[in-house]
RNA sequence: GUGGUUGUAGCUCAGCUGGUUAGAGCGCUGGAUUGUGGUUCCAGAGGUCGCCGGUUCGAACCCGGUCUUCCACCCCA
Protein backbone atom coordinates (compact mmCIF):
# COMPACT_ATOMS: atom_id res chain seq x y z
CA UNK A 1 0.00 0.00 0.00
CA UNK A 2 0.88 3.84 -0.42
CA UNK A 3 2.36 5.66 2.06
CA UNK A 4 -0.35 7.17 3.98
CA UNK A 5 -1.20 10.26 3.02
CA UNK A 6 -1.02 13.78 5.24
CA UNK A 7 -1.80 17.57 5.47
CA UNK A 8 0.98 19.98 6.34
CA UNK A 9 1.52 20.94 10.02
CA UNK A 10 -1.18 23.58 11.27
CA UNK A 11 -3.57 22.65 8.56
CA UNK A 12 -6.87 20.78 9.59
CA UNK A 13 -9.37 19.15 7.51
CA UNK A 14 -12.97 19.75 8.34
CA UNK A 15 -15.68 17.54 8.46
CA UNK A 16 -19.51 17.76 7.79
CA UNK A 17 -20.15 18.79 11.21
CA UNK A 18 -17.45 21.39 11.61
CA UNK A 19 -18.37 22.98 7.91
CA UNK A 20 -21.73 23.55 9.73
CA UNK A 21 -21.10 24.50 12.74
CA UNK A 22 -18.41 27.05 11.20
CA UNK A 23 -21.17 28.12 8.76
CA UNK A 24 -23.35 29.01 12.06
CA UNK A 25 -20.89 31.42 13.22
CA UNK A 26 -19.53 33.16 9.82
CA UNK A 27 -23.69 33.36 9.30
CA UNK A 28 -23.97 34.96 12.33
CA UNK A 29 -21.25 37.74 11.76
CA UNK A 30 -21.87 38.14 8.71
CA UNK A 31 -25.33 39.28 9.38
CA UNK A 32 -24.43 41.59 11.77
CA UNK A 33 -21.37 43.10 9.11
CA UNK A 34 -24.21 43.75 7.18
CA UNK A 35 -26.80 45.11 9.65
CA UNK A 36 -23.94 47.81 10.76
CA UNK A 37 -23.60 48.56 6.51
CA UNK A 38 -20.89 47.26 5.72
CA UNK A 39 -19.86 45.35 2.22
CA UNK A 40 -18.39 42.35 1.39
CA UNK A 41 -15.17 42.25 -0.95
CA UNK A 42 -12.44 39.40 -1.04
CA UNK A 43 -9.26 40.05 -2.24
CA UNK A 44 -6.74 36.71 -3.93
CA UNK A 45 -5.01 34.49 -1.48
CA UNK A 46 -1.51 35.53 -2.42
CA UNK A 47 -0.19 38.80 -3.47
CA UNK A 48 3.03 40.61 -4.70
CA UNK A 49 5.61 40.39 -2.01
CA UNK A 50 6.24 43.53 -1.93
CA UNK A 51 2.70 44.22 -0.97
CA UNK A 52 3.14 42.41 2.55
CA UNK A 53 7.05 42.37 3.29
CA UNK A 54 8.28 45.18 5.52
CA UNK A 55 4.14 45.69 6.23
CA UNK A 56 4.08 43.37 9.84
CA UNK A 57 7.68 44.39 10.93
CA UNK A 58 10.60 41.77 11.13
CA UNK A 59 8.74 39.22 13.12
CA UNK A 60 5.58 39.49 10.72
CA UNK A 61 7.96 39.02 7.55
CA UNK A 62 9.29 35.25 9.40
CA UNK A 63 6.14 34.35 9.18
CA UNK A 64 5.43 35.27 5.58
CA UNK A 65 4.62 31.96 3.72
CA UNK A 66 6.38 32.77 0.44
CA UNK A 67 5.84 31.15 -3.35
CA UNK A 68 8.68 29.87 -5.15
CA UNK A 69 8.84 31.33 -8.86
CA UNK A 70 7.86 28.93 -11.68
CA UNK A 71 10.89 27.53 -13.94
CA UNK A 72 14.54 27.70 -13.57
CA UNK A 73 14.48 30.10 -10.92
CA UNK A 74 18.22 29.43 -9.87
CA UNK A 75 19.47 30.40 -12.95
CA UNK A 76 17.94 34.07 -12.29
CA UNK A 77 19.42 34.35 -8.42
CA UNK A 78 22.43 36.69 -8.32
CA UNK A 79 25.42 34.36 -7.94
CA UNK A 80 26.63 36.53 -4.92
CA UNK A 81 23.54 35.55 -2.94
CA UNK A 82 24.01 31.62 -4.05
CA UNK A 83 27.69 32.12 -2.84
CA UNK A 84 26.80 33.53 0.37
CA UNK A 85 24.07 31.09 1.23
CA UNK A 86 21.85 34.40 1.99
CA UNK A 87 18.53 33.78 2.73
CA UNK A 88 17.05 36.56 3.11
CA UNK A 89 18.43 38.14 -0.28
CA UNK A 90 17.99 34.77 -2.26
CA UNK A 91 14.19 34.61 -0.85
CA UNK A 92 13.68 37.55 -2.91
CA UNK A 93 15.44 36.63 -5.60
CA UNK A 94 13.69 33.22 -6.12
CA UNK A 95 10.39 34.22 -4.90
CA UNK A 96 8.41 37.34 -5.98
CA UNK A 97 4.68 36.11 -4.19
CA UNK A 98 3.18 35.10 -0.75
CA UNK A 99 0.31 34.35 0.83
CA UNK A 100 -2.13 36.68 2.29
CA UNK A 101 -1.10 37.26 6.36
CA UNK A 102 -3.59 39.34 7.19
CA UNK A 103 -7.28 40.76 5.77
CA UNK A 104 -6.05 44.36 6.20
CA UNK A 105 -2.50 44.95 3.89
CA UNK A 106 -4.48 43.42 1.70
CA UNK A 107 -7.28 45.88 2.21
CA UNK A 108 -5.44 49.15 1.86
CA UNK A 109 -4.22 47.70 -1.24
CA UNK A 110 -7.56 47.24 -2.47
CA UNK A 111 -8.55 50.81 -1.38
CA UNK A 112 -5.52 52.28 -3.35
CA UNK A 113 -6.21 50.39 -6.46
CA UNK A 114 -9.76 51.29 -6.64
CA UNK A 115 -9.37 54.57 -5.18
CA UNK A 116 -11.65 56.25 -8.24
CA UNK A 117 -14.70 53.56 -8.05
CA UNK A 118 -15.04 53.53 -4.21
CA UNK A 119 -17.06 56.45 -2.07
CA UNK A 120 -15.49 57.46 1.09
CA UNK A 121 -16.00 56.87 3.49
CA UNK A 122 -15.71 53.03 2.47
CA UNK A 123 -17.00 50.45 4.62
CA UNK A 124 -15.91 47.08 3.71
CA UNK A 125 -16.25 43.41 5.22
CA UNK A 126 -13.99 40.03 4.53
CA UNK A 127 -14.00 36.50 5.68
CA UNK A 128 -11.34 34.67 4.21
CA UNK A 129 -8.48 32.78 4.64
CA UNK A 130 -4.93 33.89 6.10
CA UNK A 131 -1.81 31.78 6.60
CA UNK A 132 1.30 32.25 8.85
CA UNK A 133 4.50 30.39 8.70
CA UNK A 134 4.15 30.03 12.85
CA UNK A 135 4.73 26.72 15.36
CA UNK A 136 0.88 25.78 15.86
CA UNK A 137 -0.45 25.38 19.49
CA UNK A 138 -4.26 25.23 20.83
CA UNK A 139 -6.07 27.71 18.91
CA UNK A 140 -3.27 28.73 16.54
CA UNK A 141 -2.99 27.53 13.23
CA UNK A 142 -1.05 28.18 10.07
CA UNK A 143 -3.78 28.50 7.94
CA UNK A 144 -7.19 30.29 9.64
CA UNK A 145 -9.86 32.29 8.92
CA UNK A 146 -10.46 36.00 10.36
CA UNK A 147 -13.09 37.93 9.70
CA UNK A 148 -12.70 41.49 9.63
CA UNK A 149 -15.10 44.46 8.97
CA UNK A 150 -12.96 47.87 8.39
CA UNK A 151 -13.84 51.60 7.60
CA UNK A 152 -11.84 53.53 5.80
CA UNK A 153 -12.15 57.58 5.18
CA UNK A 154 -13.38 58.74 8.73
CA UNK A 155 -11.88 60.30 11.25
CA UNK A 156 -15.03 60.15 13.37
CA UNK A 157 -14.53 58.48 16.66
CA UNK A 158 -18.61 57.05 16.27
CA UNK A 159 -16.78 54.40 14.29
CA UNK A 160 -14.92 53.29 17.20
CA UNK A 161 -18.27 53.38 19.26
CA UNK A 162 -20.01 51.41 16.43
CA UNK A 163 -17.39 48.54 16.19
CA UNK A 164 -17.90 47.96 20.04
CA UNK A 165 -21.38 47.60 19.81
CA UNK A 166 -20.48 45.63 16.99
CA UNK A 167 -18.48 43.21 18.85
CA UNK A 168 -20.62 42.69 21.44
CA UNK A 169 -23.51 42.43 18.77
CA UNK A 170 -21.95 39.19 17.54
CA UNK A 171 -20.70 37.60 20.69
CA UNK A 172 -24.21 38.30 21.96
CA UNK A 173 -25.89 36.64 18.74
CA UNK A 174 -23.30 33.67 19.39
CA UNK A 175 -24.89 33.39 23.13
CA UNK A 176 -20.86 33.47 24.27
CA UNK A 177 -21.47 36.05 27.75
CA UNK A 178 -18.28 37.04 29.94
CA UNK A 179 -16.01 37.89 27.11
CA UNK A 180 -14.27 41.22 27.58
CA UNK A 181 -13.53 44.06 25.10
CA UNK A 182 -10.29 45.77 26.05
CA UNK A 183 -9.32 49.05 24.77
CA UNK A 184 -6.39 51.28 24.92
CA UNK A 185 -4.95 54.18 22.80
CA UNK A 186 -1.62 54.50 21.14
CA UNK A 187 -1.67 58.00 22.23
CA UNK A 188 -1.92 57.22 25.47
CA UNK A 189 0.66 54.92 25.62
CA UNK A 190 3.07 57.77 23.47
CA UNK A 191 1.99 59.73 26.31
CA UNK A 192 3.04 57.27 28.58
CA UNK A 193 6.74 56.88 26.74
CA UNK A 194 6.84 60.86 26.42
CA UNK A 195 6.10 61.77 30.38
CA UNK A 196 9.16 59.08 31.30
CA UNK A 197 11.48 60.72 29.13
CA UNK A 198 11.30 57.93 27.12
CA UNK A 199 9.63 58.61 23.70
CA UNK A 200 12.27 56.94 21.72
CA UNK A 201 12.05 53.52 23.45
CA UNK A 202 7.87 53.41 22.89
CA UNK A 203 8.34 49.72 21.42
CA UNK A 204 10.37 48.58 23.66
CA UNK A 205 8.05 50.04 26.70
CA UNK A 206 4.99 48.84 25.58
CA UNK A 207 5.80 45.56 24.55
CA UNK A 208 7.15 45.01 28.03
CA UNK A 209 4.01 46.91 29.67
CA UNK A 210 1.89 44.35 27.62
CA UNK A 211 3.40 41.45 29.84
CA UNK A 212 2.19 42.89 33.02
CA UNK A 213 -0.65 39.93 33.26
CA UNK A 214 1.69 37.19 32.28
CA UNK A 215 5.05 38.09 34.24
CA UNK A 216 3.87 40.59 36.85
CA UNK A 217 5.07 43.67 37.63
CA UNK A 218 8.27 42.69 38.71
CA UNK A 219 8.86 40.84 35.44
CA UNK A 220 8.13 43.86 33.76
CA UNK A 221 10.26 46.37 35.33
CA UNK A 222 13.38 43.95 34.72
CA UNK A 223 12.20 43.76 31.42
CA UNK A 224 12.04 47.63 31.28
CA UNK A 225 15.54 48.19 32.81
CA UNK A 226 17.34 45.75 30.64
CA UNK A 227 15.95 47.32 27.49
CA UNK A 228 17.24 50.99 29.24
CA UNK A 229 14.55 52.40 30.84
CA UNK A 230 15.38 54.42 33.88
CA UNK A 231 14.62 53.45 37.42
CA UNK A 232 12.83 56.72 38.04
CA UNK A 233 11.57 56.59 34.75
CA UNK A 234 9.87 53.20 35.95
CA UNK A 235 9.01 54.82 39.21
CA UNK A 236 6.79 57.85 37.53
CA UNK A 237 4.41 55.01 35.92
CA UNK A 238 3.77 52.91 39.05
CA UNK A 239 0.14 53.71 39.37
CA UNK A 240 -0.22 51.54 36.68
CA UNK A 241 1.20 48.69 38.01
CA UNK A 242 -1.91 48.74 40.68
CA UNK A 243 -4.71 50.07 38.03
CA UNK A 244 -8.05 49.57 39.55
CA UNK A 245 -11.54 50.79 40.02
CA UNK A 246 -14.09 51.43 37.27
CA UNK A 247 -13.15 52.48 33.53
CA UNK A 248 -13.97 55.95 34.67
CA UNK A 249 -11.77 56.35 37.81
CA UNK A 250 -8.93 54.43 35.45
CA UNK A 251 -9.81 57.14 33.26
CA UNK A 252 -9.09 59.80 35.42
CA UNK A 253 -6.16 58.19 37.26
CA UNK A 254 -4.68 58.44 33.21
CA UNK A 255 -5.31 62.12 32.75
CA UNK A 256 -3.61 62.49 35.96
CA UNK A 257 -0.69 60.91 35.41
CA UNK A 258 -0.45 62.07 31.19
CA UNK A 259 -1.05 65.74 32.17
CA UNK A 260 1.78 67.34 30.70
CA UNK A 261 1.38 65.20 27.67
CA UNK A 262 -0.62 66.89 24.90
CA UNK A 263 -0.66 63.36 23.12
CA UNK A 264 -1.53 61.87 26.45
CA UNK A 265 -3.98 63.97 27.07
CA UNK A 266 -5.67 63.65 23.45
CA UNK A 267 -5.84 59.62 23.78
CA UNK A 268 -7.39 59.91 27.07
CA UNK A 269 -10.28 61.90 25.44
CA UNK A 270 -10.90 59.29 22.65
CA UNK A 271 -11.17 56.91 25.46
CA UNK A 272 -13.63 58.37 27.36
CA UNK A 273 -15.48 59.68 24.34
CA UNK A 274 -15.81 55.89 23.34
CA UNK A 275 -16.26 54.43 27.26
CA UNK A 276 -18.99 57.07 27.36
CA UNK A 277 -20.87 56.59 24.67
CA UNK A 278 -20.87 52.42 24.74
CA UNK A 279 -21.64 52.66 28.32
CA UNK A 280 -24.69 55.15 27.74
CA UNK A 281 -25.70 52.89 24.88
CA UNK A 282 -25.56 49.81 26.81
CA UNK A 283 -23.70 46.50 26.25
CA UNK A 284 -25.16 43.26 25.98
CA UNK A 285 -22.85 40.38 26.43
CA UNK A 286 -19.23 41.72 26.62
CA UNK A 287 -17.11 43.30 29.31
CA UNK A 288 -15.48 46.93 28.58
CA UNK A 289 -12.29 47.32 29.94
CA UNK A 290 -9.76 49.96 29.72
CA UNK A 291 -6.04 47.81 29.53
CA UNK A 292 -3.46 50.67 29.33
CA UNK A 293 -0.99 47.44 28.96
CA UNK A 294 -2.53 46.03 25.37
CA UNK A 295 -0.05 47.03 22.89
CA UNK A 296 -0.80 44.84 20.13
CA UNK A 297 -0.28 45.37 16.71
CA UNK A 298 1.84 49.03 17.73
CA UNK A 299 3.28 48.55 14.37
CA UNK A 300 0.51 50.39 12.29
CA UNK A 301 -2.05 51.15 14.86
CA UNK A 302 -2.33 55.37 15.79
CA UNK A 303 -5.45 55.36 17.77
CA UNK A 304 -7.98 52.76 19.85
CA UNK A 305 -6.71 49.27 19.83
CA UNK A 306 -8.93 46.92 20.56
CA UNK A 307 -8.87 43.28 21.94
CA UNK A 308 -11.08 40.52 22.79
CA UNK A 309 -10.41 37.90 25.56
CA UNK A 310 -12.26 34.78 25.77
CA UNK A 311 -14.32 34.32 29.00
CA UNK A 312 -12.51 33.64 32.07
CA UNK A 313 -12.19 30.13 32.30
CA UNK A 314 -11.41 29.27 28.78
CA UNK A 315 -7.50 29.10 27.86
CA UNK A 316 -7.52 30.69 24.78
CA UNK A 317 -5.63 33.81 23.43
CA UNK A 318 -7.14 36.78 21.96
CA UNK A 319 -10.52 36.08 19.73
CA UNK A 320 -10.53 39.14 17.96
CA UNK A 321 -8.79 42.44 17.78
CA UNK A 322 -8.33 45.63 15.62
CA UNK A 323 -7.61 49.22 15.63
CA UNK A 324 -7.76 52.54 13.96
CA UNK A 325 -4.38 52.82 11.81
CA UNK A 326 -4.16 56.94 10.80
CA UNK A 327 -2.33 56.25 7.29
CA UNK A 328 -3.96 53.09 6.68
CA UNK A 329 -3.18 53.55 3.02
CA UNK A 330 0.15 55.62 2.86
CA UNK A 331 2.30 52.80 2.59
CA UNK A 332 0.70 52.61 -1.20
CA UNK A 333 0.65 55.99 -1.79
CA UNK A 334 -2.74 57.29 -0.63
CA UNK A 335 -1.72 59.94 1.95
CA UNK A 336 -4.01 61.24 4.73
CA UNK A 337 -6.89 58.57 4.71
CA UNK A 338 -7.72 56.63 7.77
CA UNK A 339 -8.55 53.18 8.81
CA UNK A 340 -10.56 51.72 11.92
CA UNK A 341 -11.31 47.90 12.29
CA UNK A 342 -12.11 44.69 13.85
CA UNK A 343 -11.06 41.36 13.54
CA UNK A 344 -12.99 38.00 14.45
CA UNK A 345 -10.59 35.05 14.73
CA UNK A 346 -13.17 32.26 13.25
CA UNK A 347 -10.95 29.44 14.67
CA UNK A 348 -11.01 30.14 17.69
CA UNK A 349 -14.43 31.65 18.32
CA UNK A 350 -15.49 27.52 17.65
CA UNK A 351 -12.79 26.32 19.95
CA UNK A 352 -14.56 28.53 22.84
CA UNK A 353 -17.99 27.75 21.69
CA UNK A 354 -17.43 24.39 21.69
CA UNK A 355 -15.78 24.18 24.99
CA UNK A 356 -18.50 26.02 26.56
CA UNK A 357 -21.17 23.86 24.74
CA UNK A 358 -22.87 26.96 23.00
CA UNK A 359 -23.63 25.37 19.64
CA UNK A 360 -27.18 25.32 19.54
CA UNK A 361 -28.97 21.88 19.03
CA UNK A 362 -30.57 22.57 15.69
CA UNK A 363 -26.98 23.90 14.59
CA UNK A 364 -25.98 20.50 13.16
CA UNK A 365 -30.23 19.30 11.91
CA UNK A 366 -29.28 19.33 8.03
CA UNK A 367 -32.21 16.57 7.17
CA UNK A 368 -35.45 17.24 8.93
CA UNK A 369 -37.13 14.34 7.32
CA UNK A 370 -36.34 10.77 6.34
CA UNK A 371 -38.63 8.56 4.23
CA UNK A 372 -37.57 4.90 5.04
CA UNK A 373 -37.42 2.76 2.34
CA UNK A 374 -39.11 -1.16 1.86
CA UNK A 375 -38.55 -1.61 -1.47
CA UNK A 376 -39.24 -0.65 -4.85
CA UNK A 377 -42.92 0.17 -5.19
CA UNK A 378 -42.96 2.06 -1.53
CA UNK A 379 -39.56 3.95 -2.67
CA UNK A 380 -41.64 5.51 -5.50
CA UNK A 381 -44.56 5.89 -2.57
CA UNK A 382 -42.05 7.44 -0.57
CA UNK A 383 -40.79 9.56 -3.73
CA UNK A 384 -43.95 11.26 -4.74
CA UNK A 385 -43.92 12.69 -1.11
CA UNK A 386 -40.38 14.02 -0.79
CA UNK A 387 -41.14 16.13 -3.68
CA UNK A 388 -43.77 17.60 -1.49
CA UNK A 389 -41.80 18.20 1.26
CA UNK A 390 -38.75 19.90 -0.83
CA UNK A 391 -41.09 22.40 -2.64
CA UNK A 392 -42.24 22.93 1.04
CA UNK A 393 -38.56 24.04 1.63
CA UNK A 394 -38.06 21.03 3.66
CA UNK A 395 -34.53 19.16 3.99
CA UNK A 396 -35.61 15.59 3.42
CA UNK A 397 -33.93 12.18 2.43
CA UNK A 398 -35.01 8.82 1.25
CA UNK A 399 -33.10 6.22 2.55
CA UNK A 400 -31.50 4.58 -0.92
CA UNK A 401 -31.65 1.12 0.17
CA UNK A 402 -34.28 -1.34 1.43
CA UNK A 403 -32.45 -1.72 4.37
CA UNK A 404 -33.11 -3.24 7.83
CA UNK A 405 -35.35 -0.74 9.64
CA UNK A 406 -33.27 -0.93 12.47
CA UNK A 407 -30.32 0.26 10.08
CA UNK A 408 -32.12 2.97 8.53
CA UNK A 409 -33.21 3.92 12.10
CA UNK A 410 -30.28 4.21 13.14
CA UNK A 411 -29.12 6.44 10.24
CA UNK A 412 -31.50 9.22 11.42
CA UNK A 413 -30.17 8.76 14.83
CA UNK A 414 -26.52 9.75 13.68
CA UNK A 415 -27.67 12.43 11.78
CA UNK A 416 -29.62 13.47 13.43
CA UNK A 417 -32.78 13.59 12.04
CA UNK A 418 -35.24 14.57 14.11
CA UNK A 419 -38.71 12.89 11.76
CA UNK A 420 -39.22 9.37 10.04
CA UNK A 421 -41.46 8.62 7.80
CA UNK A 422 -42.63 4.61 7.41
CA UNK A 423 -44.37 4.43 3.80
CA UNK A 424 -45.15 0.67 3.22
CA UNK A 425 -47.83 -1.32 1.92
CA UNK A 426 -50.26 -0.92 4.58
CA UNK A 427 -49.58 3.50 4.40
CA UNK A 428 -49.99 2.74 0.59
CA UNK A 429 -53.10 1.03 0.64
CA UNK A 430 -54.52 3.65 3.07
CA UNK A 431 -52.96 6.27 1.04
CA UNK A 432 -50.77 7.72 4.24
CA UNK A 433 -47.86 8.06 5.54
CA UNK A 434 -46.66 6.93 9.11
CA UNK A 435 -45.02 9.99 10.54
CA UNK A 436 -42.58 9.11 13.92
CA UNK A 437 -41.10 11.92 16.44
CA UNK A 438 -37.17 10.27 16.81
CA UNK A 439 -36.96 12.33 20.18
CA UNK A 440 -39.81 11.29 21.84
CA UNK A 441 -41.15 8.22 19.32
CA UNK A 442 -44.34 9.21 18.70
CA UNK A 443 -46.48 8.61 15.21
CA UNK A 444 -49.56 9.53 13.72
CA UNK A 445 -50.29 7.95 10.41
CA UNK A 446 -51.52 10.82 8.42
CA UNK A 447 -52.78 12.16 4.78
CA UNK A 448 -50.52 13.30 2.73
CA UNK A 449 -51.45 17.04 3.28
CA UNK A 450 -51.84 16.92 7.17
CA UNK A 451 -48.26 15.69 7.00
CA UNK A 452 -47.09 18.81 5.14
CA UNK A 453 -49.39 20.77 7.41
CA UNK A 454 -47.57 19.65 10.33
CA UNK A 455 -43.95 19.49 9.38
CA UNK A 456 -44.37 23.31 8.26
C1' G B 1 13.01 30.90 14.80
C1' U B 2 14.68 28.79 20.32
C1' G B 3 13.75 25.05 24.22
C1' G B 4 10.65 21.09 25.74
C1' U B 5 6.56 17.44 25.03
C1' U B 6 3.40 13.75 22.60
C1' G B 7 2.38 9.58 19.06
C1' U B 8 -0.24 1.96 20.50
C1' A B 9 -7.44 -0.36 16.89
C1' G B 10 -12.12 4.58 13.97
C1' C B 11 -12.01 7.33 19.26
C1' U B 12 -10.11 7.55 24.58
C1' C B 13 -6.28 5.02 26.68
C1' A B 14 -3.55 0.39 29.36
C1' G B 15 0.91 -2.38 28.18
C1' C B 16 6.09 -4.07 34.41
C1' U B 17 13.58 -3.52 34.71
C1' G B 18 13.62 -5.07 26.74
C1' G B 19 11.31 -11.54 26.59
C1' U B 20 5.96 -16.08 23.26
C1' U B 21 0.41 -14.76 19.79
C1' A B 22 0.04 -6.26 21.92
C1' G B 23 -5.08 -5.50 25.51
C1' A B 24 -9.68 -2.70 27.53
C1' G B 25 -13.84 0.61 27.08
C1' C B 26 -16.55 3.12 23.47
C1' G B 27 -17.62 2.84 18.31
C1' C B 28 -18.21 -0.43 13.91
C1' U B 29 -20.37 -5.15 11.45
C1' G B 30 -23.65 -9.33 12.11
C1' G B 31 -27.26 -11.92 15.18
C1' A B 32 -31.18 -12.31 19.28
C1' U B 33 -35.70 -9.02 16.56
C1' U B 34 -38.97 -10.31 8.19
C1' G B 35 -42.77 -2.83 9.83
C1' U B 36 -40.18 0.36 14.61
C1' G B 37 -34.19 3.42 16.52
C1' G B 38 -31.90 5.02 21.42
C1' U B 39 -31.60 0.10 26.37
C1' U B 40 -29.88 -5.09 26.94
C1' C B 41 -27.44 -9.81 25.57
C1' C B 42 -24.26 -12.79 22.12
C1' A B 43 -20.64 -13.15 18.24
C1' G B 44 -17.16 -10.95 14.83
C1' A B 45 -13.92 -7.70 12.16
C1' G B 46 -10.22 -4.17 12.95
C1' G B 47 -2.98 -2.81 14.66
C1' U B 48 3.78 -2.77 9.59
C1' C B 49 2.84 0.06 18.11
C1' G B 50 3.86 7.76 13.59
C1' C B 51 7.98 6.96 9.92
C1' C B 52 13.37 5.74 8.86
C1' G B 53 17.73 3.87 10.80
C1' G B 54 20.82 1.90 14.97
C1' U B 55 21.94 -1.19 19.59
C1' U B 56 20.50 -6.36 20.97
C1' C B 57 19.91 -13.41 20.58
C1' G B 58 15.30 -10.53 20.99
C1' A B 59 12.55 -3.61 20.60
C1' A B 60 5.83 -0.84 21.37
C1' C B 61 9.74 -0.26 25.35
C1' C B 62 16.79 1.71 24.71
C1' C B 63 19.62 5.31 21.14
C1' G B 64 19.74 8.80 16.70
C1' G B 65 17.08 11.25 12.89
C1' U B 66 12.43 12.83 10.90
C1' C B 67 7.18 14.03 10.85
C1' U B 68 3.09 15.24 13.98
C1' U B 69 0.63 17.05 18.61
C1' C B 70 0.66 20.06 22.65
C1' C B 71 3.48 23.57 26.01
C1' A B 72 6.83 27.82 27.11
C1' C B 73 9.34 31.93 24.59
C1' C B 74 8.62 35.19 20.24
C1' C B 75 4.50 36.94 18.10
C1' C B 76 -0.54 36.70 17.27
C1' A B 77 -6.86 35.46 15.51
Amino acid sequence: MAKKPGIPKGTRDFTPEEVTKRNYITGIIKTQFQRYGFQPIETPSFENSDTLLGKYGDEGDRLIFRILNSGDFLRKAKPDHLENRDSNAMASDISEKALRYDLTVPFARYVVMHQNEIDLPFKRYQIQPVWRADRPQKGRFREFYQCDADVVGSNSLWQEVEFVKLYDAVFHELGLKGVTIKINNRKVLAGLAEIIGAADKLIDFTVALDKLDKIGEEGVKKEMLEKGLSEQAIERIQPLFAFEGSNEERLDQLEAMLKTSEEGMKGVEELRFIFSNVSALGVLAANLEVDVTLARGLNYYTGAIFEVGAPEGVAMGSIGGGGRYDDLTGIFGLKGVSGVGISFGLDRIYLVLEELGLFPESVTENTRVLILNFGEAEAFYGMELLQQLRNKGINAELYPDAAKMKKQMNYANKRNIPYVVLAGTQEMNDATYTLKNMSNGEQDTLKQQELLDKLT
